[in-house]
DNA sequence: ATGGCTGCAGGATGCAGA
């Protein structure tokens, strides 16, 4: 079984990009963000009419989180516990069963954060938080959990062309990385660093400056493991190619195979 | 660089992104 996450930048604007993506790769699960649409006006159909099933989270303008499958939701929860007052759709989580069990798969947009020092980098923190007491509850259920999406976290200084060009954006402070170490801590892994320890592996370029031509990219876009979703990781793939091609987002899809078949 | 693009809402340009 193949996962992936994507944030399309817009879902209206990327339908013909992400069509001729999935077209080609077919994953099983596609974790998509920023769809940046109501859930009225998403394109279903046209994604429907490559198998997938669709459940979305989204909202006027920006943000929105949706989760495409090739297996039927037995499950849908929307958004991430732990703020009431919290009206931003950046969580989806599905459940589907696969043979032995279930597997959980979550879409997850987290908040950029910038600029630092002010209710923006709070928000981005505190969400974090919510996200490891999440994590952490899901992980006392023992059971196969993938937490896929933009995290807006660069992990590691390997993870971004430039460290010192990032050092003052939310995306690299020293507390959005130890929010994000404290998930790892907790026991889940990186899929991309349990397969690939070099640098230079970037899931984002932005559109200006011609930072893709460069090679000035970032790695924000990542797939969460937990133990028994870890121990069945037999590769984790990041989609650079589709970074060149027409109309492209400025974030590649990251896909993760994981050793689960259907039911 | 002083964010140099891009998408969205809406019907001009401001907001948000990273």
């Amino acid at each position: 079984m193949r996962i992936a996450t994507w944030n399309i930048n817009g879902v209206k604007a990327r339908i013909e990009t992400a069509l001729s993506w999935l077209g080609e790769a077919s994953p099983d699960v596609v974790c998509l963000q920023e769809i940046k649409s109501v859930d009225e006006a998403f394109p279903r159909a046209e994604f429907e009419r490559l198998g997938y099933n669709v459940e979305t989270h989204g909202q006027k303008g920006f943000n929105g989180v949706a989760i495409l499958s090739k297996l039927p939701f037995d499950e849908v929860n929307r958004g991430l516990p732990g703020d009431d007052e919290d009206a931003q759709a950046r969580f989806i989580e599905g459940v589907f069963s696969v043979k032995g069990g279930v597997i959980r798969v979550v879409s997850l947009y987290l908040p950029n954060g910038n600029p630092i020092g002010t209710e923006k980098f709070d928000y981005k923190i505190a969400w974090m938080r919510r996200l490891e007491a999440f994590a952490r509850d899901r992980l006392a259920l023992e059971e196969p959990t993938v937490l896929a999406g933009d995290y807006n976290v660069i992990p590691d200084a390997k993870d971004v062309h430039d460290p010192r060009a990032w050092m003052n954006d939310a995306l690299f402070q020293p507390e959005s990385r130890m929010a994000f170490r404290s998930l790892l801590n907790l026991g889940y892994t990186d899929a991309l660093r349990a397969t690939d320890d070099s640098p230079g592996r970037y899931t984002f370029w932005d559109y200006q400056a011609g930072a893709w031509q460069k090679n000035w990219g970032i790695r924000i876009d990542h797939l969460l493991l937990s133990p028994q979703a870890a121990d069945r990781l037999e590769a984790c793939e990041i989609v650079s190619h589709v970074r060149g091609w027409e109309k492209p987002s400025d974030h590649v899809p990251v896909v993760a195979r994981l050793r689960f078949e259907a039911p």
